[in-house]
Order: structure tokens, then sequence, then C-alpha cells
DNA sequence: TCAATAGTGTCTCTTAGACAATATTGA
DNA sequence: TCAATATTGTCTAAGAGACACTATTGA
């Protein structure tokens, strides 16, 4: 360990992106290629540079354009973590940031074959993650739990044009609790007129009756 | 600007540190006597040593025990700060803490005659502060507001022991917004009876009815 | 007794959950 | 028509605000 990364830590950015599939939460998670704690997995991540990133947020924004190939609008800063003990490198700090993937865009993750990126069940996870990554994906789960729960909806997870029971499905499969149908349209009524808007004349069709298609407003933000 | 510094950016924790007095919410503010921004009041708040800092939250009590003389217990991680441009001297990256001070021990601060450091009322503050203090400070007064306003006491700011009407003031001075005491004292039995303990015996006396005193229950956590 | 504030009780209105009823499609 | 899901309406129970009432002290 030199006496440089002894007087100015290491600093990283480490992202956890959710989506939804199959009525599952799931978070992008990436495989180690390299030391330390090569061949575990990872939130995606990377080093700092001063250099070429603006601030911590575009850090992290070109660490998700890099090593996903995935250009994310909404990143929140969740917390940090920081000091010796965390990488065997030597002092460190971490700044975690939440994302999330309409998923509908799912597999254009998969599709473009980035080696060592996966989907990972939130709710299946067993094996630890590599440095403090289990805690900081927890971290990042509790604050997207809190914000649903607090009433913010996550439009970002959905295709640009759903339908209002999509939305319930969604915000059912992050708090983990059903909500009642009836009570939950009128509080998007009540609360988030300006937060959505009908497509005219645009609706699902399946066997029942089409439903509704919406879309967020323009510049609606989760973060 | 040395490579160095280029390379490993600049760490900074800041502090802002809130109590109340004669009603008013005040931050703690210190008067920069060196450069960058000499004679300018900041947050109080110290550059990172990663040799004897075990982590950045330890970081930030170490600057407040030795530069105001306060431990700190309850502090909270409010967000970053990060990039070129916020210190003239480089690259740096700022994490803000969010703590609150017992109403009773404001003069505590002021008797120990540390140079450079005064409370500042939050609401009537019109110079800018150093850096970008003025935004940290914001963000960590949102904080404040926001968790004051999900129904967390912030009993860090009352006295050990302090009768139901303190806290209400207390509430009302952070959220701008007058509460209804009956309402507030249903909500206090019914969803802090862990919170609060009655001082048994003990009774807060004047020119009316006494008041029972109460103390926060053992552990209790603003953050 | 009076002023002042502590503490309690009750009424009403709002809101949220439960659940029923109606609507519209493809098969 | 039937199954399936969208959408709307209504009843009710719980919670919050408004406000009045009682309690207890020092002066």
């Amino acid at each position: 360990m030199s006496k440089k990364r002894l007087l100015f830590p290491l600093v990283t950015v480490d992202i956890a992106l959710f989506t939804i599939d199959g009525g599952e939460l799931k978070v992008l998670l990436t495989q180690r290629s390299d030391a330390p704690f090569r061949g575990w997995r990872s939130l995606p991540g990377g080093v700092l540079d001063p250099v070429v990133d603006v601030n911590l947020l575009e850090a992290a924004n070109r660490v998700m354009l890099t090593k996903v190939g995935l250009a994310l609008p909404h990143m929140e800063e969740v917390c940090s973590a920081s000091g010796a003990a965390r990488d065997p490198r030597g002092w460190s700090i971490s700044i975690t940031y939440l994302a999330l993937l309409p998923m509908d865009q799912i597999h254009v993750v998969a599709g473009r074959k980035v080696d060592g990126i996966e989907w990972a069940g939130y709710g299946s996870m067993t094996q630890d993650l590599a440095f403090d990554h289990s805690l900081l994906l927890k971290r990042a789960h509790r604050r997207l739990q809190q914000k649903v729960a607090a009433n913010v909806l996550p439009l970002h997870m959905l295709p640009q044009k759903f339908t209002l029971t999509q939305l319930q499905r969604t915000i059912e499969t992050i708090t983990g609790t059903p909500l009642e149908k009836s009570a939950f349209r009128r509080r998007l009524k009540e609360q988030h007129a300006a937060d959505l808007e009908e497509v005219p004349g645009e609706f699902e069709r399946g066997v029942q009756r089409p439903a509704q298609l919406w879309k967020a407003s323009k510049d609606y933000r989760f973060h």
C-alpha cells in the first residue's frame, strides 16, 4: 500500500440498477474479472477519474455507459461507504447510486453480450457480493422501498406507455404488499394528476376490456 | 494544482448542526481563518485523514470534537458534493452530515470561546457561505424537515427532560407549521409509545398546572 | 379569584380499505 | 354467451383536525 493511497483514498462509484421481470424485482450484477474478489459478483461500478469525470454522478454515468452500455438519466445518490477495511487495496470511499431500468429494456442489456453481466432476482439472492456490496445493495433497496411506500411512482421502471394495472403490479412487487385497485386509482387521480398523462386513443388489448395507456409527464423524475 | 491532487481528490466532511434557540432554528457556522474563502462563513468541517479516521463518519466526529469541542453521537449522512469547480484547490468531494444539539447546550458551545464560531438563525441568513456550503446547508435542512414531517421526533434537540409542549414547539419551529395540541398528543401516545418515557413524579412548574416531564427512551435515535 | 398553560374528551369531516357493480373485449 | 380484466361507484371504519372542556398552579 503506497503512501499516496493513504493520503488520498480510492474513490469508487457503485450502481444498484433495478428493474422488474416476470413479476420479480431484479438487480444488475457483474462478475469481477480482476483481483480483489476475482470471480465474485458485485454491483457494477468503477473508479473515479477526476480527469474525465465532472463529478461523482457523472462518474457513475460513465461507468454504466462504458461497462454496461446503458445511459441512465435518473440516478440518485444513496449513501457513502468508507474506511480502510472494506477494500483490501486500502482506505476507500464508495458512493452508491440507485437507478431504475424500464422493464421492456431488460433484454437490451442481456443482448449486448457484455461479459459477466447478469440480472439477479433480489429476493432469491443467497451468495454474498464482493466488498461490502451486499450491504450497499440492501441500502439501495431500502431507499427504493421507502420512496415507493412514500407514494413516489417508479415510472422509470415501466415502458414508455403502460397501463395502470402494470403500474400497480410494479409497486406491489417493490413493496411486497398488495394494493386495492379502487383506492390505488383514486390516489393516482387525486395526488398524481400532474405526473401521469393519458395517451389519447391508445389501449392495451387482450381477452378483456381494453386498458387505457398512460405515460409519465414530461420531466417526471423518480428522484 | 499537483498531479496527486488530480488523481486523488481532496475529501472533506462538513457538518450542519442544528438547534433551537428562542423559538428559532439555528445552525452552527464557522469563520474561515485560511484561504480559500478566508473570512467567509462556512459549515464546520475538515479534511479527511485516512491515517487517523476509521471512516467518514468518524472523520466528522473528530472534526467536531477538535474544532468545536462537541461530541455528537447521532450524525447522519445527507449527501455528497463533488467536482473540480466547488473548491479552488482542485477536484474535491465533500460529505455533508446532519446533527442535532440539545437546546440547553447551545451556550456550552459559545462558552468554549472557540474563535470564529457562531450560531446563525437559519431563516434570517442572507450572506452566501464559502464553497457550495449554502447548497449543502439547504440540503441538510430539507432532510431535517422531511424527517420531522415524516413523524420522526427530533428528541436530540431537547433537554434530557422535557415537556410535551416543548416537543411540540420544537417540531413546529422545524416544520414551520402549527400543530393541534390534542391531535399531536394522541399521535405521540399511539405511534411513539416506545420512544418516550414519563419521568415519574417530575414536573415543570410555572404559573400554571405543572407539566409532566418526559425523556427519550434509551437508545432512541433520530437517525 | 384570575391568568396561564397542562391535559382530556368529543364531534365532525376526510380519507382509505373493502367490496360490489358495470364495461368491453376476444374467443 | 363466457371468461377475463378494466373501470367506476358506494359503504364503512379508522384517523385527523377543530374545538371545547376540565385541571392545577402562582400570584
